[in-house]
This record gives structure tokens, sequence and C-alpha cells, in this order.
DNA sequence: TGTTGGGCACGTCTACAGGT
DNA sequence: ACCTGTAGACGTGCCCAACA
């Protein structure tokens, strides 16, 4: 039971079985002429409304009244709490109560703790020692054996507001800037840096969401569940990769994955991959520019999603900034295909054609449509290197796209989870 | 008349500081 | 993990207006 609610825990527990009939109603649309009526009765019945007390019936003008008046209140907030505790559980997934949600976006300094960070360490650190040391001595000396009943932290917390009440008005204002440039600061200031960084500690929260989300939608419907999930990974250099959940099994204890066997199971995802390609690789996002100019500057390309981008340029012999790997369409032409790979996939012959396609369509475009400058890419864009990070100690290990490697990779059969039911690749 | 969503008031919870 | 005081965040109940 939340905090402080009107209705004890047995109301509440009530309450909560009847949740399920009140959504079945609301979706027949029969909550007010069947469900509520049959409710509030019920409830009525179980929990008599308390006599109207002296005053009630002053303010109401009869015990009639008084009663009618206590009866219609019950009932109304019978029926708020199926809206209030009902109605919103699913757009909660995303809200600060979701699993993915990050640490909590900090809060803003009292002035005197701004007061504290500037001057503490600067100025009055030894003064608080002395203090401490003084006001510890004299009270150990009168009680022995006890412990003082301030700590230093309070003794140092009242003294810095102390301090702070007593501080001129411009070191006030400069404590106001430096709580509110904190709290600016800390909030996503938009770049891409901070972004990706959000992106990837969500992206590493996936095994545990997905699994929550899979066990409650199979908890509510009896129904099993997939989940899938991909897209560029931002410290492993915006690389494809997927996870995918599934609860359930079938009679004979096969998991999705055994059901389906290593060969087709490896299609079922190469599938949703070809997707993912076709979604964050630029070229892509260039086609889709043809249709919708936003789609430009939403810049949703492997590329820019990713936190190393400074750190993972490699410089060929020829003095140019290469790029190795899956989201470099724009540069790979000629050798640096061979280079990669001599047996090319269906899929990437086709994607060749396409790109080529595309450009021929895209310059057209140009031509007709030249593009805004303001929103022209940056020409000091490089295309990022792609240095091969090792998997840290205890890394969750997770499907890396397979659709980029050629034959002479070998395919990386990662470890497949079989005690959870997230099945990470 | 019932439903829905927005907003307000109020109470409770949480984060934050640095040292032990 | 704990100490303290408090601004800010959040949950809940309630009210009201708009709409069907």
């Amino acid at each position: 039971m939340p905090r402080n609610s009107w209705a004890t825990e047995e109301q509440w527990d009530w309450l909560e079985t009847h949740k399920a009939a009140f959504i079945e109603s609301k979706q027949k649309e029969t909550t007010s002429k069947v469900f509520f009526l049959a409710i509030v009765k019920e409830f009525r019945e179980k929990w008599p409304v308390p006599p109207a007390t002296d005053a009630e019936i002053t303010e109401a003008g009869s015990a009639e009244l008084a009663v009618k008046a206590k009866c219609t209140k019950c009932d109304k907030r019978v029926r708020e709490w199926f809206h209030n505790n009902t109605c919103n559980v699913a757009s909660k997934i995303g809200t600060a109560t979701s699993v993915l949600d990050l640490k909590p976006k900090p809060k803003m300094l009292q002035a005197w703790q701004a007061y504290h960070v500037l001057r503490y360490e600067k100025q009055w650190k030894p003064h608080i020692d002395r203090l401490w040391e003084t006001y510890k001595t004299e009270w150990e000396s009168k009680n022995l054996d006890e412990k003082p009943p301030k700590s230093r932290l309070q003794l140092m917390n009242e003294f810095m507001r102390e301090q702070y009440k007593a501080t001129d008005e411009d070191m006030k204002k400069q404590c106001e800037a430096y709580r509110r440039s904190r709290k600016e600061s800390s909030v996503a200031p938009g770049s891409e840096a901070e972004r990706n960084l959000q992106f990837q500690i969500a992206i590493e929260l996936l095994p545990r969401t997905l699994e929550t989300i899979g066990e409650s939608i199979s908890q509510k419907t009896g129904w099993y569940v997939t989940i899938i999930a991909g897209g560029p990974t931002p410290n492993s250099n915006g690389m494809i990769m997927t996870y995918l959940s599934h609860t359930g099994q079938t009679k004979e204890g096969d998991t999705f994955e055994k059901f389906l066997g290593p060969k087709q199971y490896d299609e079922y995802l190469l599938d949703f991959e070809k997707f993912l390609h076709a979604s964050f690789c630029k070229l892509w996002v260039i086609s889709l520019w043809l249709h919708k100019l936003t789609s430009w500057i939403a810049k949703v390309d492997c590329e820019l999603r990713c936190i190393l981008h400074s750190e993972t340029e490699t410089v060929d012999t020829s003095g140019k900034a290469q790029v190795e790997g899956a989201d470099d369409d724009e540069g790979k032409t000629g050798s640096s295909n061979k280079k990669r790979s001599a047996v090319q996939s269906d899929y990437e012959l086709r994607k060749e054609k396409n790109i080529k396609e595309l450009k021929m369509v895209l310059n057209r475009v140009k031509e007709m449509y030249p593009m805004p400058k303001d929103l022209e890419p940056s020409q000091t864009k490089k295309p990022k290197s792609r240095k091969k990070q090792p998997a840290e100690k205890g890394q969750v290990v997770r499907r890396e796209s397979q659709r980029r490697k050629g034959k002479e990779q070998e395919l990386t059969r990662c470890v497949r989870g079989v005690v959870t039911n997230v099945t990470e690749h």
C-alpha cells in the first residue's frame, strides 16, 4: 500500500483485487453503468460509512443530508481510486520510476551548501577542525566515556549555515550563481557526448529491464514474451548490438532459442539486424532526408552514437583518417571494400547498389533543393576508426551484429544466457 | 451524468554536503 | 552506513472545467 492513502490496508487489497475487472469494464465502456454501481455498493456493505457527526449534520442541514454527503464522498473516493491507480500503468514506463531510468537529476544545493563548497576548503576547514577539537575535548572532560551529542558533521553544518547567514551580499550572489550553474550543468546539456553517455548507461541496464518487462507482461497476460532491442552501442564505437529477452518454454522444456535451433535462431535475429542497419547507417538517413528534412538534423547514425570519438581515430599511411567497421558507408569504396571481405552477402551487394542509386538521387536533389547552410553537417567531422575494445571483466556479453562480418571472420559465438530468461548475444 | 485531464495542496521521501 | 537540515521531487486526494 502506498503511503498515506485514505484506504486501509485491507481496503487497499480489496480494491487491488478489483483492478482487473475495472480495466476490463473500462474497455467495454461499462464502468459507470455496471462496474461502479456494483463496486461502491459492495465497498459500502463491506465498510459501512460511519454515522455523521454533529458538526457534519449541522453543516449539511440534516442528518439525512449529512449521511448522503458522506456516502457520496466515499463512493467518489472509491471511483477515483480506480482511475488513479490503474489508468497510468502503461504510461509510467519511461517516467522517473522506470527501470531504465538513470540516476535522478541531482537536486539544487541549498545556498549554505553552495557556500560550503565554495569556502570550506579554502577558508573554514582548519577553523572547523579546531572548533570540533575544542567542542569534543570540552564535552569529554565533563562527560567521561560519553560521546558528544553533536557529530562533527552537525557542528560543521551549523557553523557553515551561520557563516552563510553572516556573509555579505556579494558572496551570497556567488553562491546563488554556483548552485544554479551546478544544477544546469548537471542536467544533460544536450551535447552529443552527454547524450551518448546517458544512452550507454541505459543500454547497460537493458537486460534487467527487458527481463522485468517480459516477466510483467507474462504475469499479467499469461502469454510468453519475446522482446528484441538493438542499436548502436556508444562504448563500442556505435557498433550495432542486439538484445533478445524471452520468457517461457515449450512443453518439452525448450527455450525459444533451443526451439528454433542455432541456424534458424541466427536468421531470426539477422532480419532484425538488417532492419537496425537500415535504420542507423548514415546513407539510409540521407535517404530518409529525401522524404523528410528533419531526418538529417536528427543525425541518427552509428557514427554519432559513440562515446570515444576523439580517441579512436586512426591515421593510415596516406595520412587520411581511416574507418574500420560497420558504419562508414560514405568512405567505403574500392580498396576498402576489398580489404573488408572477399565474399559479400546478398544484403551487402544489394546495399552497395542501393547506395549508388541513393547517391545519384541525392545529387539530383541537392542540385534542385540545396541544403540550407545552417543545416549542413559539420565539414570538420571525420569518420572515426573503430578500435576494438577488449571486453571488460564481468561485462555483459551481448550479440554484436553479424551482418558486417565477412567470411574471413569467425562468427563469434557468444555465451547464451541459460540461467535467466534474457538471452544475451 | 460520466469521463478525462490539468492543476493545486499537502504530506512524505530523497539527495546532498564531508568525516568517521 | 551513518550523522543533520532542508529544497526539491514525488505521490495522493481532491477540485474543476471541458467534453461527449
